[in-house]
DNA sequence: GCCGTTTTCGGCCCGACTGTTTTCAGTCG
């Protein structure tokens, strides 16, 4: 896609303009940027059917810039552009990638040292030629080689599933402070994305200097970063920054609102303040006199706006403030929705537990219902079942269930199993064993590399048949480590919807598949869907909010998950 | 450079902290 590659070099282009010290221009590059990175369209497809008047429709991009998109398309490159790469031919993405160098910085190292690249400015810094640099210094050169060290071993974003139990360990600490009236987590974490840069965190507190000589004393701090009276920022032996900030009672709903962001959230909610005579920071929401109209809350300060409180999770910019205003914001599946887990692997394939430890665990997650799936026979590497083990396993469930209601429990272990899509898109199965089933999931465990059109019709094959009910992990993703396979997922999409088949959230933290996007995709085409964790062992259960939490930022209501229903109403939707 | 049911000109988010400075620039979020 040409959007990306045009957004690369508009970032680029606002960081060269703000070397210069222009003012201005660099934030419409980088909205330009932003929204081209966002547009669901392929910019090439609009200007080959509407030519320039319908780029300069795109939000953010006017005669100039859709111009540059023209001459981008027609000539691979844009001229303006090449222009600032041969005066200042330097790997600005690397260099401003280091901790407290930003594009001033590196255009004055370029200028004076020729420094271009990760390695020159490493090399210059070793050889202690920064530091006798006019506006540097000793303190400035060590800082950069602590970030180039930084950068070299950072894996970059952390996982949600790795950041939050930490975030809720430091969170726990905080509020058990004496000193501390009032805390919580912002940032990207509250919002629950799918990858965390760092930890944020906000507090109340009469007592500032305790809390933060706490804070960044804290066990798993390797460094600090900045330790003042109203911010401090350290860094974990994990590998990633935290941050805290204390704020004063009356602004504490502004600076949560302000710290909990997106970005783009924020900024399309102060212009909608600005609309309104008002003047919103993160010390509150402010008259044309000054005076303050709302900021002890998050809630007053939407409402004096007109709007509707919005879930952390929508906060993205993506239609969450119109909706906050007509009153249709979705009433979100909660995080105590769930009433069973559908995919999780016992001890007869690659699990870790038997089927009874796994029933009495999920009842114990107050569940109505578990649904073992275990892997069939083409994996071989997971153990996976064959016909005959098949049904062994589920009179061994069957046994159970009726151990279960012996006891008086209202609970019930469903009989699944999370079948294998073979290349030609047939199951590895036969169709008299899946029929026995309670649920079958299939998914693509195998030939991961494969065409596009051939992906397709795989899956297009498996979701035709009449006993598959659920496709696990739809895009085969993995966080960090393995893009997705080949999916077209408007199609899949389609393909789901004729064919009446549910498509998994997989909740285990490097799969979280579908993603936020593609969910929200997938309700709006009026496809179910199902959490799962995927657990290959019990406190994998605990994986389920993971899951939730991107069902939630996709805008998914009840309506939309099926294992927020009652066993009864979703058994009978299935085929 | 973009944008406008207040504007086609005059706004664009802005405050804290660090490190370098003798009053502030650069970076970050």
């Amino acid at each position: 896609m040409k959007n990306r590659e045009l957004a690369k070099i508009f970032n680029e282009l606002a960081e060269y303009l703000e070397m210069d010290g222009v003012r201005f221009k660099p934030y419409a590059y980088q909205k330009a940027a932003l929204t081209l990175e966002n547009l669901k369209d392929n910019v090439e497809d609009i200007y080959n059917h509407g030519g320039l008047k319908a780029l300069k429709a795109i939000p953010g991009v006017g005669e100039s810039i859709a111009q540059k998109i023209e001459e981008y398309l027609n000539t691979g490159k844009i001229e303006y552009y090449e222009e600032f790469r041969r005066k200042l031919p330097i790997d600005l993405d690397e260099l401003i990638a280091v901790e407290g160098m930003g594009p001033k910085k590196a255009k004055v190292l370029f200028e004076k040292l020729g420094v271009t690249n990760l390695r020159e400015l490493e090399e210059a810094a070793r050889a202690n030629r920064i530091a006798p640099l006019k506006g540097f210094g000793a303190k400035t050169e060590a800082n950069i080689l602590e970030g180039i060290e930084f950068l070299k071993k950072s894996t970059g974003r952390f996982l949600l599933g790795e950041a939050l139990p930490l975030a809720e360990q430091v969170l726990a600490a905080l509020r058990a402070l004496p000193e501390v009236e009032q805390a919580d987590m912002a940032g990207s974490l509250r919002r629950r994305k799918e990858t965390i840069g760092d930890l944020d965190f906000l507090a109340v507190s009469s007592q500032p200097e305790k809390v933060m000589d706490f804070f960044v004393s804290r066990p798993e701090v390797v460094k600090v970063h900045g330790h003042g009276r109203t911010k401090s920022s350290v860094r974990l032996r994990q590998g990633l920054d935290m941050d805290l900030r204390v704020i004063p009672t009356e602004s504490y709903g502004a600076a949560l609102q302000y710290f909990s962001g997106s970005k783009e959230h924020n900024i399309a909610l102060r212009q909608i303040a600005i609309d309104q005579g008002y003047k919103l920071n993160e010390y509150g929401l402010f008259d044309r006199e000054e005076r303050q109209v709302a900021g002890v809350t998050e809630e007053e300060i939407y409402a004096k706006l007109g709007l509707a409180w919005i879930p952390p999770e929508l906060r993205e910019d993506r239609g969450e403030l119109a909706a906050a205003r007509e009153g249709r914001l979705p009433r979100l599946i909660g995080y105590g929705d769930i009433k069973g887990d559908l995919h999780v692997h016992c001890n007869w394939n690659g699990g870790a537990d038997s089927i009874e430890e796994i029933a009495r665990a999920a009842l114990a997650l107050g569940y109505e219902y578990v649904g073992i799936s275990d892997h069939t026979k083409f994996l071989r590497i997971e153990h996976g079942l064959d016909e005959e083990q098949l049904l062994a396993r589920n009179r061994e469930i069957d046994a159970l269930n009726e151990k279960l209601h012996r006891e008086g429990k209202k609970f019930i272990v469903l009989k699944g199993c999370e079948a294998n899509i073979m290349n030609d898109g047939t199951i590895d199965i036969t169709d008299e064993v899946l029929a026995q089933m309670d649920f079958v999931i299939a998914g693509v465990h195998s030939t991961f590399k494969m065409p596009r059109s051939e992906m397709m019709a795989r899956l297009k094959a498996a979701m035709h048949n009449p006993h598959v009910d659920i496709i696990s992990h739809p895009t085969g993703r993995i966080l960090k480590r393995r893009e997705e396979y080949e999916v077209n997922v408007a199609e899949l999409l389609r393909l789901a919807h004729d064919t009446g088949t549910v498509l998994e959230i997989n909740a285990y933290p490097e799969r979280l598949d579908l993603c936020d996007t593609n969910i929200r995709a997938a309700k709006e085409a009026g496809v179910r869907m199902v959490i799962n964790t995927d657990a290959h062992h019990i406190d994998q259960l605990r994986f389920m909010p993971y899951g939730i939490s991107q069902a939630r930022r996709g805008w998914a209501e009840k309506e939309d998950i099926i294992n927020a229903w009652p066993v009864q109403k979703f058994i009978t939707l299935l085929k």
